[in-house]
DNA sequence: TATTGTTATACTCTATAACTATA
DNA sequence: TATAGTTATAGAGTATAACAATA
């Protein structure tokens, strides 16, 4: 068997263009590893810099609660929170009323790190979108917006991304 | 420590909204996940699909051609090969002038589903873009080959992606 | 008995490194 | 000696399940 032509055609023309699910999917993996090595000099990784920056939006959570937000076991973020409250971002505060739990808040160098990435997450979308003439990338910008709305996607974090080295090419195609 | 206001209404804003790195993650894996889980009755996963697409659009590939191509070791394209091979979808011949090499070709029912796939994969992109008009459509899809080709993502296969139970929120946030 | 946080265990996925057969 | 393909091994990463403290 051998090269039915109008299906290759259609193949060659797919993959040679990419489709938006393509697209999607090379553009998400591609920001995602600008981010992290933007955050490299901070020595903490994309789940630091995220979890960080969502006690900084409501201090006080439960380690459970952020589990539940994010959609991930407790037991990974207590590693997360290891690592954040080594480097003292971040600390745990027993609270008075239910002292099972250890309700998290930012310290005085996590609000300077918080601000820091504030910073850094503007020159990262400016980077992403330097392809992009102003209005363009404003115009870009709302139809992600809006795409993400219609598919059911925001408020919450995504299910899932890979890591800097996971499998490379799971997803791939269209 | 507590709540620098300034910083958290700030945090709190780019959250609520997600940049365009956090809306192209997102959405890059949501279509991932789509993707896959119209793969399902097929019986293969995304990169068996990918694969199958690849020697569709160029036939007579050998495995090592397909590891530098995908930018993965040549020990995972073998486990894809066995599984399409043994799927029946596509074969190993040898190649008389260097018997080393296996060349990849697709059987006669490999032809087949990669016409259904390529069917199912324009179902996926009217589905993924079904929230905009299709002028937007066109428009979106021209700005994320333009992005992807500012970043020099285009032609190659993008270098990872996380599959459906990967890292849950490595590289969240912005 | 149920729940928070922690630790321990088992599993999946992947690349690296041997190994074989050809060149 | 070098290369294509295969298999075996080791490492990273995660969720699940057991565990301790508190409710």
């Amino acid at each position: 068997m051998s090269r039915p032509s109008a299906v290759q055609r259609q193949v060659r023309r797919r993959l040679a263009e990419g489709g938006a699910g393509f697209l999607l999917s090379q553009l998400g993996f591609h920001a995602s590893t600008l981010w992290r090595r933007r955050l490299e000099p901070f020595g903490i990784g994309a789940r630091e810099a995220n979890l960080l920056l969502r006690v900084a939006a409501d201090e006080g959570p439960s380690q459970r609660a952020l589990a539940d937000m994010l959609e991930v076991s407790t037991s990974l973020v207590v590693g997360v929170v290891d690592a954040l409250a080594n480097a003292q971002l971040i600390e745990r505060r027993p609270r008075p009323d239910d002292r099972r739990i250890h309700a998290l808040y930012l310290t005085e160098k996590g609000w300077r790190v918080a601000a820091d990435l504030m910073k850094e997450s503007d020159e990262h979308e400016r980077d992403l979108c330097s392809g992009l003439r102003p209005a363009e990338r404003t115009e870009f910008v709302e139809l992600l917006q809006r795409l993400a709305v219609s598919h059911g996607l925001i408020p919450h974090v995504h299910p899932g991304f890979g890591d800097s080295r996971g499998k490379s090419w799971g997803r791939a195609q269209s």
